[in-house]
RNA sequence: AAAGUGGACUGGGUGAUUGCGUGCAGCUUCGGCUGUGCGAGGAAAGUCCGGGCUCCACAGGGCAGGACGCUGGCUAACGACCAGUGGGGGGAACCCCAGGACAGUGCCACAGAAAAAAACCGCCCUAAACGCAGAAGACCGUGAGCAAGAUACGCAGCAGAUACGCAGCACUAUUUGUACCCAGGUGUGCUUUUCGGAGCCACCACAUGUCGCAAUUUCGCUAAUAUGCAUUUUGACUGAAUACAGCACACACAGACGCAGGGCAAGGGUGCAAAGGUGGUGUAAGAGACCACCGGCAAUUGGGUGACCAAUUGGCCAGGCAAACCCCGUCCGGAGCAAGGCAAACAGAGAUAACGGGCUGCCCGCCCAGGUCUCGGGUAUGCUGCUAGAGGUGGUCGGUAACGGCCAUCCCAGAGGGAUAAUCACCCACUGCCUUCGGGCAGGGACAGAACCCGGCUUAUAGGUCCACUUUUAUU
RNA sequence: GGGAACAAAGCUCAAAGGAAUGAGCACCUGUGUCCGAAACAGGCGGUUACAGGUUCAAAUCCUGUUGUUCCCA
């Protein structure tokens, strides 16, 4: 889990994301990106019902997503929005699959660089 | 041991690394840091009932509306639970159902004469019209016989055609075609449950029948034995009704039969359902008209807190549906933690004038002067409510039990885009394959995620454990 | 979190408890045409969302599930 002055919390904040922000796509996932108006780094992480109807699915989505993003936030830039949308291939995805592609639209999108900070507190192989 | 019934419990474990939320304590540069404790469920779900809590008149009256419905308990309350009563299902353990259809209205398709005071076929002619018609023996008179046939006749069947001034109708007439025409009865029997139909099986019953390397006694025939004949029992097989044209007989002016008028509701057929059932007496024919038993109803007596049960007596009793409207009894004011409270922010302009708004669908009643509408602007912020409770566990007492009293002990989630996790290793359970029966390899972990809190119900749920009981089989 | 409505042929909808139910469009076949459209004639297509109950009888009445849509904030 993040602490929470890295995550998304107003609503406003995701429907501002939805519409002026900057979409990539993979198989897994779709990233949408958006300068902020300061130094904050917040990402977030939108599982819909068309997903999956139980609850508990979608759950556990976001907790392996949550996860496999923490690897990698103390290397991305800061002065960003970060919006991960769950496709639904995700469901039957394995974690090494996840964080690979979540490593992938990460560089796409241009914020990550590996010289912010040493190796990932957690690299794992 | 197998099959089953009812109930209770469990819902993977251990460790490593990296993390999250929160209570408390300490430190702090007030941003946080460190230590330590806690961190999803039996259904957290559906939101189907019932409460607490909060606000609205501390909650009012009436109507409307809704829920429940055998009896007695239990409870904060309930549609939950416990104990009982009656009915139904099951071989049993056990399970399911539950006010009122003589307060009223409505419905019961098709079929059928009739779906609630019925009469189509049928049975009858006692009483009442001393009815009509009726001698060419009758448009098939009635009864018991004979006997060939296989549709000529009959017919409570089905279908069609034609006809009565015209049109329409038909429990009309005439005519044509066609199907069928049965020796049965009984059964907690079988064919998956119910109803109906059909078939099968078993048993019983019928006959001037037929057959037999079958048995047998009395009598008779034969010289005698066997055989045969006859008789009886038994077995096997076979057959089948009624009506009708035809023939003959009897009855019928003391009035048959028919029409009309009446009596009856036994039998037939229709249907889910047909006016208490079965057997007798009785009668013109019949009928709870009368009798016996059974079912139902009413009264009396006795038992039970009560639902109800038992006994006796009486009269002879007219369907079903209220998960149709409804009647009776009991209960229910409305909205919901996004309730509500505190703080912050916004509180500009115009119109309207007691019309209005608030506690509901309506009426009353009560309350509100920061009333309502339009345009424009702002907000969806922070804290609180927020977890010690009809609480859990153990003991004891009362009670058949649900449950309640008392004592001891424990503190057990509190988020807010929403924590309770991610990855790995080993073990455990399960599935598949291989196997040298030691094991190996692969897959892979039921349903499901708190959001104010409780009591139930309902629904989802891999695997496992335990208790009580029923039936069958085996052993002692 | 709370509240409401709906589900029937491929689609849009009828059907007062009484033949297991229709209509329009679509689809298929035929007629017709050089070919197609229109037209005409005929046909196919349904576990009435699912499960249980009440009733002689359920698309309809009652209860519970599943799915879809809408409303309040």
């Amino acid at each position: 889990m993040l602490p929470r002055e890295e995550r998304l919390c107003r609503r406003n904040d995701f429907s501002h994301l939805q519409k002026a922000g900057k979409s990539l796509r993979s198989r897994l996932l779709r990233l949408i990106v958006a300068p902020a108006p300061d130094e904050r780094r917040l990402v977030g992480f939108t599982v819909s019902k068309r997903i999956s109807k139980k609850a508990t699915e979608r759950n556990r989505i976001k907790r392996r997503l949550r996860s496999a993003y923490r690897v990698f936030y103390p290397q991305v830039n800061r002065g960003v929005f970060l919006l991960f949308v769950a496709q639904d291939a995700i469901l039957n995805a394995s974690f090494d699959e996840i964080q690979i592609q979540i490593k992938r639209l990460l560089g796409e999108a241009g914020v990550y660089s590996s010289k912010n900070a040493g190796t990932p507190a957690c690299a794992s192989d």
